[in-house]
RNA sequence: GGGCGGUUGGCGCAGCCUGGUUAGCGCGCCACGUUGACAUCGUGGAGGUCACUGGUUCGAGUCCAGUACCGCCCACCA
């Protein structure tokens, strides 16, 4: 046979073989009405990704679900592709440029948008390349990118559509604005983080007199855009102010007390300054008192005009000094230490700014009715489940949705204004001109759709969408989603409402969601933190299989990954077991052609049947975990039976037929048996790891790929579970003789004699088809089953199993008298320990002062201890 | 404020959905081993009152209720 190394080199491998897949074409998924399709949208990454750990566990598992579907016989598609990542791409391109020097402003729009382009071109495949690398199986000729032509038509579809709806609304509302980035943000985008700030007290003297009231904040710059302070109508201190005039300091303005259900009346002083332009609660008083917000910021954090001196100054900074400008005037009353949840920029962490600005939204409300009842009628399932409930949580409660940003890169609103009379026109194409005044001075609203867009259109555009292709109609509704918990609300959520509202139909019917993956210590792994395990050194440093299997086997389902690096040798470990057995089958029985017509099951060894229904009940138990999305599970099990089952018992019972004598026809079917088990144990290993087991099936068939070998199904009659525990009994047994072979410091080379007397009726029979393997496996040289009466001979040790009293003499095995001797001084080594012991336990001033744990303990080792002489006591005695 | 997850040998985790042999796995530890697949290995061993309290049950690591500690997510009390 071939020369097969003696250790499964990953480097030898990986690049060929994953060019061998990709020129095959396998990769490929055409529509096939004779198979039934099975399709994954993957999760597009940010062109300015790189791979890291959570990319390598989503990918992991959808292509373990793919390359399992594929050899299933489904038409399995997984398409990829890139996420134009608005703000992250736009703040990277800024950074490249301005290390030379250049800002977008300088630029200009249309220039700035072709170095982004440029920028992709050489950078944003970069993740693409990666998942190679990872052994991705999608279908690379369908690589879609969300500002693609097709997926650009589809976002303008959707927003054309949605405005004619009535769904998509302009307005003025309080958005999150990201002072860093200076656009506005969704709400998912500017996340709450516990921060500890301070609550300062602020006497609001009234017109008249200089009492006051006094008014609590976190923010007290944005006092100069007050415009009123509210009370609750019924708290009774301030009931009777209502109505009354205060002079907003620093500003110099009049302003009234208003009274609004909304104001706790425990919350600081009960008396709340109403700011409209900067916090969203205070914009919904304004709004229900007629009172006119007044803004006192600047698009960048720095104060505007309305803000007196402090014109020009960064907000925190005008924080500080309108703090001091009070204290001087003796009308901050206290400050106090205070935890609350600030916004902070999903992409540059910079705190939001609550903004009264004029932006796009949709309207969720009926949009999410039908995604809820989706979900709720159970067409779409989570696993686990519990996630269930925080998606209609979290889609019972949904708000609008703010679409417009303020930035250059992405795709631009559809929506047209005529410069004459303002109309507003909302086309996928520019109008020629105005349709209420004819007027051809038209121009396009300056902004961008959130990236998010376009990617709650990706199960569909994807497929060709708004088209109705062919494409769409074989493999929409996808099979199953993939993904992270962060982006259960960003995407997940709004998938489900897109595909209900473009296509009527739900766009998944599962959603498998993993767990986050973390630091050993349980931080998120992130560059921030510098605790970033790179996925392509373990890869290099131990092989793409090893990264997968190790991910995966520690994924117990949707838990949080802990990772370190020693994890991954468990891969690399078991890739090379499987290397390892295969080259020991292949150099032994690969020469001959294998057969698959096996041989009838009263004619098979029972170690034959016993790895046969080990082999059938695994695939049957891993194929259920796999359908179950228990993918630690599944690949458990196979671990299991390859290395536990198959490669420690299996070969070792029948490599003396194999590689001695070959006696009888038994030697023929062990060796139909190795191949044929070998070669359903890698289908099975197949998906979770790819590499390793094509490079073995390629030494066995040389043409044919096993990513389109058949699945094993399981063939139920080989279950057998008699025959599964007879063989443990035998185990049993050898263990046992071995146990005492290392008690005794047995060489393995000395070949000992074994009597066993039944305890249970028939087990001697039950024993005698596998007294060959005892035999062989503990290296005896006689095994006898004797009868109830058998005495015990001399010099002997026993050990009693379930069904067995198991006697072995071991005079002229080893010296008796010396091993007594051994034993003996063993044994008061072991009493004079005990004496000690004792002594401490019956010590007054010990037993009177120390800690009880400490007692208990000393008391268990005198236990130990005296246990211990015990059993040497009765080793010796049967010497 | 609401919701969710975790707590199992020195360490990292399965097992809980579907209650029932002796609670598994990997690492680490101890002893032995170069028996022609594999030292990235083999054989054997030590090590666990399954966080706590109560309940359901013939039987609970597993189901129910509560407690404690750790972690995550959501939320407009300024």
């Amino acid at each position: 046979m071939k020369d097969i190394p003696p250790r499964y080199n990953p480097k030898d491998h990986e690049e060929s073989i994953y060019s061998k897949w990709e020129n095959s074409g396998l990769f490929h998924q055409e529509t096939d009405s004779s198979k039934k399709p099975f399709t994954v949208a993957i999760p597009p990454p940010n062109i300015t990704g790189i791979l890291h750990m959570g990319h390598a566990l989503n990918n992991t598992l959808q292509d373990i679900l793919i390359r399992w579907k594929r050899m299933q016989g489904n038409a399995s598609l997984w398409v990829p592709g890139t996420d134009h990542a608005g703000i992250a791409t736009q703040n990277v391109v800024e950074r490249s440029l301005r290390e030379k020097g250049v800002t977008r402003q300088m630029l200009g729009r249309e220039k700035f948008v072709d170095e982004v382009w440029k920028w992709r071109e050489e950078y944003g495949n970069t993740i693409i390349m990666q998942l190679k690398r990872l052994g991705a199986s999608c279908d690379w000729e369908r690589t879609r990118f969300t500002m693609d032509k097709g997926l650009s038509e589809a976002v303008l579809e959707a927003f054309v559509r949605l405005y004619d709806k009535g769904l998509i609304y302009r307005g003025n509302y309080i958005i999150n604005w990201c002072t860093r980035c200076q656009t506005a943000l969704s709400d998912e985008e500017a996340p709450h983080k516990d921060v500890e700030g301070k609550l300062y007290y602020i006497l609001y003297p009234f017109k008249e007199s200089a009492e006051g009231v006094v008014v609590a904040t976190t923010r007290p710059e944005t006092m100069l855009g007050d415009v009123a302070v509210a009370v609750n109508p019924k708290d009774r201190r301030y009931k009777k102010l209502i109505g009354k005039k205060l002079i907003l300091p620093i500003i110099g303005k009049e302003i009234e007390i208003i009274a609004d259900d909304f104001v706790d009346k425990k919350f600081g002083t009960g008396a709340v300054k109403v700011t409209p332009a900067h916090d969203s609660n205070d914009f919904e008083m304004s709004k229900r008192h007629g009172l006119e917000p007044v803004k006192i910021m600047r698009p960048d954090g720095k104060m505007n005009e309305n803000s007196v001196r402090f014109n020009g100054l960064d907000r925190f900074e005008a924080r500080r000094l309108i703090v001091a400008e009070l204290e001087e005037k003796k009308l901050l009353v206290k400050i106090e230490k205070h935890e609350h949840a600030v916004g902070h920029c999903y992409r540059c962490n910079t705190v939001i700014e609550p903004y009264l600005s004029l932006q796009w939204f949709v309207k969720m409300k009926p949009l999410a009715e039908p995604a809820i009842e989706a979900v709720k009628s159970g067409k779409i399932k989570f696993y686990p489940k519990r996630w269930t409930k925080v998606y209609l949580n979290w889609m019972e409660n949904i708000k609008d949705w703010c679409i417009s940003r303020q930035i250059w890169w992405g795709h631009r609103l559809p929506v047209y204004y005529c410069k004459k009379c303002d109309a507003v026109i909302v086309s996928k194409i520019k109008p020629d001109k105005c349709a209420s005044c004819n007027s051809g001075d038209i121009y396009q609203d300056e902004d961008v759709l959130d990236t998010w867009f376009s990617s709650w259109l990706w199960p569909f555009s994807t497929l060709g969408w708004p088209e109705k292709t062919k494409d769409l109609e074989y493999f929409y509704p996808t099979s199953v989603l993939v993904t992270a918990p962060e982006i259960l609300f960003f995407w997940v959520a709004r998938m489900i409402m897109s595909g209900e509202e473009f296509i009527k139909e739900i766009p998944f019917s599962d959603v498998y969601i993993h767990g986050t993956v973390r630091d050993a210590s349980g931080k998120k792994m992130s560059k921030s933190f510098g605790n970033v395990i790179d996925p392509l050194d373990i890869i290099d440093g131990f092989g793409a299989d090893a990264l997968r299997f190790s991910i995966v086997s520690i994924t117990a389902t949707g838990q949080d990954v802990f990772l370190s690096k020693d994890k991954f040798e468990i891969g690399r470990n078991f890739a090379n077991k499987i290397w390892n057995a295969s080259r020991f089958v292949l150099m032994n029985v690969g020469a001959q052609e294998h057969k698959s017509t096996r041989a009838q099951v009263k004619d098979l060894s029972i170690a034959d049947r016993w790895i046969l229904s080990r082999l059938n009940r695994t695939i049957e138990e891993a194929t259920r975990a796999l359908k179950n999305y228990r993918f630690n599970e599944a690949e458990g099990l196979i671990y299991d039976f390859f290395w536990h089952d198959f490669c420690d018992w299996y070969v070792e019972m029948v490599k003396p037929q194999i590689t001695g004598e070959r006696i009888g026809d038994g030697a023929q079917r062990a060796e139909e048996i190795l191949i044929d088990v070998l070669e359903n144990s890698l289908k099975l290993l197949h998906p979770f790891m790819p590499f390793v087991t094509e490079a073995i099936w390629q030494n066995i068939k040389e043409r044919e790929s096993i990513m389109v070998a058949v699945w094993p199904e399981a063939d139920k009659h080989y279950i057998d579970k008699k025959i599964e525990s007879d063989m443990e009994i035998a185990k049993d047994i050898i263990v046992n003789i071995r146990n005492i072979r290392s008690d005794m410091n047995i060489p393995h080379s000395k070949k000992i004699i074994v009597n066993l007397v039944p305890l249970k009726q028939g087990a001697g029979s039950v024993l005698a088809d596998s007294m060959g393997y005892v035999k062989n496996l503990a290296q005896l040289d006689e095994i006898a089953i004797k009868d109830a009466g058998f005495k015990k001979p001399k010099s002997s040790l026993s050990a009693i199993t379930e069904n067995f009293n198991i006697f072995i003499p071991l005079e002229g095995v080893i010296d008796v008298e010396a091993e007594k001797a051994r034993l003996a001084k063993k044994q008061d080594l072991l009493k004079q320990q005990l004496v000690f012991a004792e002594r401490k336990l019956k010590d007054r001033n010990f037993m009177d002062h120390a800690p009880e744990n400490v007692v208990k303990a000393e008391q268990e080792k005198a236990a130990k201890i005296r246990e211990q002489i015990d059993r040497l006591g009765t080793t010796m005695k049967d010497l």
